[in-house]
DNA sequence: TGATTCTTGTACTGTTCATTCCAGGAAGTA
DNA sequence: TACTTCCTGGAATGAACAGTACAAGAATCA
């Protein structure tokens, strides 16, 4: 009813983002993200073009929202890279804690699920992941470790994040999965000064 | 066309675990169990009462094939807790590098999708991962660390088992995932020596 | 004002889904 | 052999699915 949008883009990619989060690409029907964003299907067709996309966009609104606080947590401690990544998990187990949102990782979940994404989807999903690797990667380079070690270590503070993605949406508590945190950090602390 | 069973519920069950260990519940439609198995409707709903019930069967045969190999590796040094973690690792690698299997954990994956199953298969899965880390932590009781550290251990290497089942699905390859073990077992050898 | 353009909600399409039903028929029992 | 039992495959069922069509109507611009 009308000739110019009614809504605000990103407020609907944000209420079909919680969508995919919580429930899936398979599990997330129009009708429930044409409810959750109180959207018609003629505006959710018309804005983005089918489901598949508006996956994607959703997926790219959840690292807009969640990797830039990652970015701050990651580049906040110039210098001390196992800081930096004490202050990452600390912003993974906010979001996890979070009772606004649902438990786990869109990003995680949706790289679980990549068997039965469409081939674009499932691209987007991985470099989604080289990117989350990449932060964490550039916060390591403030030491004197070799990079080949920094490279590793990247890849397990990556891995450990998709870990407590799962293991939260199974109902681990919060106190088990910071015991994990813990673990993890003092690995990092260990491999950065034992080469330093 | 017969009077008795014509045929094999465990190699049914193997077929089955597969569509759903690859595609996930909600993508697992019955045409596709069907088709794996090679059963009809009527043989499926007759021996296993429908999908959901089918489901847990599947994640209980997967536990006993693959969990029997994680308990194996994971006894098969005693007195020597790190080399049980390695051995336990060594598996999951090599059952993630078998290319007659799909890739990740179907326990993994189930967990993740937690939110869109059944209270009982829900439970269920919860259930099976409670189990896995107890085994785990049966291996680590062979240390002097302290009951509370080994029960975090005992969580970190079920959490990272969790992360290779997702960062294997989204196609990082296996050098990189035996960093992330490498760097894991590190940890746990680095945990018990600390204290022991 | 009037023509055009674009958004919007609803109704509709054809497909796929899990589940039920049932006729056909083999094994077991007597 | 006659009867019961129960497995089996395919057809039928009704719900849910993603995507399309379209009429109604507001904004823009002449």
């Amino acid at each position: 009813m009308t000739g110019r949008k009614q809504f605000d883009v990103d407020e609907a990619l944000d209420k079909a983002m919680a969508v995919f989060w919580q429930r899936g690409y398979a599990d997330a029907s129009l009708d429930l993200l044409s409810a959750a964003t109180g959207l018609g299907r003629g505006s959710l067709y018309g804005t983005f073009t089918g489901k598949d996309e508006l996956f994607r966009r959703a997926l790219d609104r959840y690292c807009a929202t969640y990797g830039a606080r990652y970015e701050d947590a990651l580049t906040a401690h110039p210098g001390d890279p196992v800081r930096a990544v004490e202050a990452f998990f600390e912003v993974v187990l906010a979001r996890i804690g979070d009772p606004a949102v649902p438990k786990g990782c869109l990003v995680a979940q949706s790289a679980a699920q990549s068997e039965v994404l469409t081939a674009d989807s499932a691209t987007h999903v991985r470099h989604l992941l080289d990117r989350q690797r990449a932060r964490i990667r550039a916060a390591l380079d403030d030491s004197h470790a070799d990079p080949g070690t920094l490279d590793d270590l990247a890849t397990y503070v990556l891995a450990v994040n998709q870990s407590l993605a799962v293991l939260s949406r199974a109902g681990i508590p919060d106190g088990e999965l910071r015991a994990v945190v813990r673990l993890t950090c003092e690995t990092v602390a260990n491999q950065l000064t034992a080469v330093g």
